[in-house]
DNA sequence: TAACACCTGTAA
DNA sequence: TTACAGGTGTTA
């Protein structure tokens, strides 16, 4: 589930369960999830110590432990955290599970493409993607000022420019293509060729469409998803993102689904330009 | 910058 | 059977 609004829903819930814990042991059924270290070699760092916080950076989870090292996590497309207590039942596609003194924290991932890696507790992790995150776009340091200065020197199209974690951090397929519906704005757009005050309306409503997406509980498409107790109620407020071929809220005009960069891409041909 | 690779599951 | 899926790193 993860674009910031998702990840940062699930940092709060473990940052709630889990802080405090202790790791007593840990069963990894597929040690190739983790990058930069052998299975043995987490469970050796990790046994024994407590976590002390869960933190987020862009799409990144940062799993706090009271010892050197640390755990870095990118969900990907489909991984989850839960946190459970008590026998429960085996949950279908569980990858690695940390026995804590209270409950268990269990990482979850149908398709198996996220990444776990063992960093450092302090300082520069070594993990590209997480160490050149730009600022998130919920941040105060993500501005207008900020994007348009950027924008301005890239003749790439906007959504792209917008997927790239390096340039703003945390937006994915469904903030981009429902923040460049707010500001106006056609996912082909040129980047060096939006206004400035077309810039204004796009950081606006970047921070806009993340902050309901947060305040809403993350989006859920497709019901294999779940995983942190609660689903999201996001989906239901979405103005484009997956209404291909449904009336334009705003204009009516029928919404239109393309591929651009790879990905499906959603706008209303009329208001969006 | 586009295609592909990494995976599994679901819907058309 | 095929296309597609909330992501991103590598390769052509």
């Amino acid at each position: 589930m993860p674009e910031l609004p998702e990840v940062e829903t699930i940092r709060t819930y473990i940052d709630e369960k889990a802080a405090g814990r202790r790791i007593e042991n840990m069963i990894i059924y597929l040690p190739r999830l983790i990058k930069n270290r052998s299975g043995d070699e987490l469970k050796q760092a990790l046994t024994g110590r407590r976590i002390t916080g869960c933190s987020r950076k862009g799409k990144y989870l940062f799993l706090h432990t009271d010892g050197a090292m640390s755990l870095l996590i990118h969900l990907r497309m489909t991984g989850s955290l839960i946190y459970e207590t008590g026998k429960g039942e085996e949950i279908r596609a569980q990858r690695i599970i940390f026995m804590l003194d209270t409950g268990r924290l269990i990482y979850r991932d149908i398709r198996t493409l996220g990444c776990l890696w063992l960093v450092p507790s302090v300082g520069l992790t070594g993990i590209q993607g997480y160490d050149t995150l730009g600022p998130d776009g919920n941040s105060p340091d993500f501005t207008a000022a900020y994007l348009y200065s950027k924008l301005k020197t890239t003749h790439r199209k906007i959504k792209p420019f917008l997927l790239d974690q390096t340039q703003v951090a945390g937006l994915g397929n469904i903030y981009v293509d429902e923040a460049l519906f707010l500001a106006g704005l056609r996912p082909s757009r040129r980047c060096d060729a939006i206004s400035k005050a077309a810039v204004q309306r796009l950081c606006e409503a970047i921070h806009t469409v993340l902050a309901e997406g947060l305040a809403n509980g993350g989006t859920t498409v497709r019901n294999f998803i779940g995983g942190s107790g609660k689903e999201g109620q996001n989906q239901s407020h979405l103005r484009v993102y997956g209404r291909e071929g449904k009336p334009c809220l705003a204009c009516g005009t029928t919404i239109r689904y393309v591929k651009l960069a790879g990905r499906g891409t959603h706008y209303c041909p009329h208001c969006q330009r």
